[in-house]
RNA sequence: GCACCCGUAGCUCAACUGGAUAGAGCAACGGAUUACGGAUCCGUAGGUCGGGAGUUCGAAUCUCUCCGGGUGCGCCA
């Protein structure tokens, strides 16, 4: 694959800077704008011109000459301002393209990453803004996996919050429902909950005896006994229940689901608390506003610099702990830094593990990571930090710096979409502004009924374009095609740029979307099923690519075969910023140029044999890079559509 | 007040982290021989990269400073 050219290369290269200037220097490598500059470039010189003083073109040219050039090079030129240019032998790497997995997991990289995603309130349906977050995550977590990390997926249910505590009392003393009712009601639950969530936020405003009742139903979730404590296990278990559905949908899937009441059943913060109070990470405040508090001082570290307030409490007043406290104590737990460690049992009707307070003897290893990354969006970017200085002041560098925060910005609705729901008023058009989702004032588009739409919108496309299709068929597509359409949306976007959810937007199947990277491998399908209906080869032979003549490879078809051996640096490269919408950029120029390339040259009726190996080879090619790609993005492929 | 994010074509966004002529998708206009499927392709038009100053071979990208928009800074989670 490429990245063995490329290694050459630069290893080339490095030595004769060495030989050269005396240097010591790791080459960088792009790929220049247009195929006639060539298909590698080093910007070495440009970026030696400073150090060396010198001119840069000076420096490449002087590198140039003589360069020890290996048999898969077949140009070697001086570009631009100063980049040194390569030109490779197509048929060489065509071929080793489709010899050679893509991606070769690093053999070195056997390490541990936990990742924690998803984190939906158990209380209400998820919304969109929700899914950024489980599709971020679990494109992640398989590009992480592909790089050879031994990745854990973990979804944190807060089970023992407020939020909870306010459908609870929505519940008891709203509704006046008792458990078996609760249990009763029909699907979708999470939907009900929805409704009922900013129902009690209504309900307690102007009356200052009903926060008293969310008080009472905190309470009892903390401590795990009495009615309301079993209501809330109830609601939380149903409407959890609904959130896996939602994500199965997606393809979104956990290897553990982490509970809140676990972490406090179990007192894990007892145990982070003595670690705490025992390297002075934090100090009981005798006196001042957070009198009888244990707070963690933040004045020391600069990264919180021109903070008002420099100390956080950890443990309040009364005793309680803070949700700080509780997160250093899982964050603890997930590098292994803890004594303590949790049960565990298997959900058999979801198929996963959960953590509990009394479980099965028998159960996977979880946690002991080396690098810890949460999936949480940039409103938490300040608690994250605090989350990280803990760790730190215990004298866990290493963790600490292993302690990843993937922010995201937030999803919010477009103007348009929130007149279409009924969030804003038609008449206010001059506060055209985007409108913030909140799940406390009922404001949000949920998952399920965006899917919903998606794979009415694909159905119809569908039954318009394929009239003998099967009913189940066609359900089968209508879903392959809605997931792409969704998660291609949320890929694409950089993680910090806000999303201003747009449902037309969304349920645009042309240009840059989801559906026009499908249609392009349906395309490649169709071409290999007309071959062989046709009676020719419908696969040409990496041996038999390797001996085509230089002159059959036109410039967009090897623009096209150089895009996919490209996948592996891009990979890389997004595993390690953890920006994923290059991926999906990256995708989608695959498809842009194989759909332009479909137009210019016809495979069938080809007659030159080595120009059609070529347009075979080159189609081959591309189905296997996009195929990678999908399978990173979670992108299903249909064969027709 | 302090911190973080954003400002690029009419709209939504890219630009390989300082590089080559700033590119895509929508929308607009014009085209693609009964051609491997038109969810496609080709072309036209569209730019003071928010303003200003600085750093250097070279700036949309880095620094400073304004302007505009968003978010965060609890003994809430």
């Amino acid at each position: 694959m490429l990245s063995s050219f490329k290694g050459e290369l630069s290893r080339l290269l490095a030595e004769r800077i060495q030989a050269l200037f005396g240097v010591e220097y790791e080459p960088g490598v792009e790929v220049p704008p247009r195929r006639e500059l060539g298909d590698l470039a080093f910007p070495a010189a440009l970026h030696l011109a400073r150090t060396l003083k010198r001119n840069p073109r000076g420096i490449a040219e002087e590198l140039a000459a003589d360069f020890p050039s290996p048999a898969f090079v077949r140009d070697l030129r001086v570009e631009g301002a100063g980049y040194l240019n390569f030109f490779l032998d197509r048929s060489l790497v065509a071929s080793q393209l489709l010899s050679e997995p893509l991606i070769q997991p690093d053999s070195t990289a056997g390490e541990r990453i936990v990742v924690e995603h998803t984190n939906i309130n158990p209380n209400k349906a998820a919304h969109v803004g929700h899914l950024r977050n489980a599709i971020l995550g679990d494109v992640l977590s398989n590009v992480l996996r592909a790089l050879g990390y031994a990745v854990e997926v973990e979804n944190y249910i807060d089970d023992t919050g407020v939020q909870l505590a306010d459908v609870v009392v929505g519940f008891t003393d709203l509704r006046k429902m008792a458990q078996e009712q609760v249990a009763a009601l029909p699907e979708p639950f999470d939907y009900y909950c929805w409704d009922l969530y900013s129902e009690v936020g209504r309900w307690y405003e102007g009356n200052p005896e009903r926060p008293e009742l969310r008080r009472l139903a905190l309470q009892a979730l903390g401590h795990g006994g009495g009615p309301r404590a079993e209501m809330g296990r109830l609601v939380s278990r149903r409407v959890v229940s609904r959130h896996l559905a939602t994500m199965r949908r997606l393809g979104i899937s956990y290897d553990l689901l982490t509970h809140e009441s676990a972490v406090l059943g179990l007192d894990f913060f007892s145990e982070a608390s003595e670690q705490l109070k025992s390297t002075g990470a934090v100090h009981f405040e005798a006196e001042g506003k957070n009198a009888g508090c244990w707070i963690m001082p933040l004045a020391a570290s600069e990264e919180f610099a021109g903070l008002e307030d420099p100390d956080k409490v950890i443990v309040r007043s009364d005793g309680t702990v803070t949700y700080v406290g509780k997160d250093i104590a899982y964050q603890l737990w997930k590098f292994g830094l803890l004594d303590k460690d949790f049960q565990y049992r298997f959900w058999q009707a979801e198929e996963v593990w959960e953590t509990t307070v009394d479980g099965e003897p028998e159960h996977p290893i979880f946690g002991k990571a080396d690098r810890v990354i949460n999936v949480i969006d940039a409103r938490q970017s300040y608690l994250q930090k605090i989350v990280r200085a803990g760790l730190e002041a215990l004298g866990y560098l290493e963790q600490a710096n292993q302690s990843i925060h993937f922010a995201y910005e937030m999803v919010t609705l477009s103007p348009a979409t929130a007149r279409q729901f009924g969030f804003l008023d038609d008449d206010t058009e001059e506060e055209a502004r985007n409108l913030e989702m909140s799940g406390r004032k009922g404001i949000g588009v949920k998952a399920d009924d965006l899917i919903d739409q998606l794979e009415a919108k694909s159905r119809e496309e569908i039954s318009a374009r394929n009239r003998d299709l099967s009913p189940g068929d066609l359900d089968i597509l209508a879903h392959q095609i809605a997931v792409a359409a969704l998660r291609f949306f949320m890929i694409k976007a950089t993680t910090n740029r806000v999303i201003a959810f747009d449902l037309d937007e969304a349920l645009s199947f042309e240009g840059d979307s989801g559906p026009y990277l499908q249609y392009s491998a349906v395309r490649a399908l169709n071409i290999g099923r007309r071959l062989g209906e046709a009676g020719l080869p419908t696969q040409v032979s990496p041996e038999d690519v390797a001996g085509l003549p230089p002159e059959v490879w036109a410039d967009d078809l090897w623009d096209l075969v150089l895009a996919v051996a490209l996948i592996p640096q891009k990979t890389e490269a997004a595993g390690g910023s953890l920006e994923l919408s290059t991926l999906a950029r990256h995708a989608l120029e695959l498809a842009q140029k194989f759909h332009a390339i479909y137009h210019r040259h016809p495979i069938l009726q080809e007659q030159d044999v080595a120009i059609r190996s070529a347009r075979l080879a080159t189609m081959q090619v591309f189905v296997r890079g996009l195929t990678v790609l999908s399978d990173l993005l979670g992108l299903p492929l249909p064969d027709r559509m």
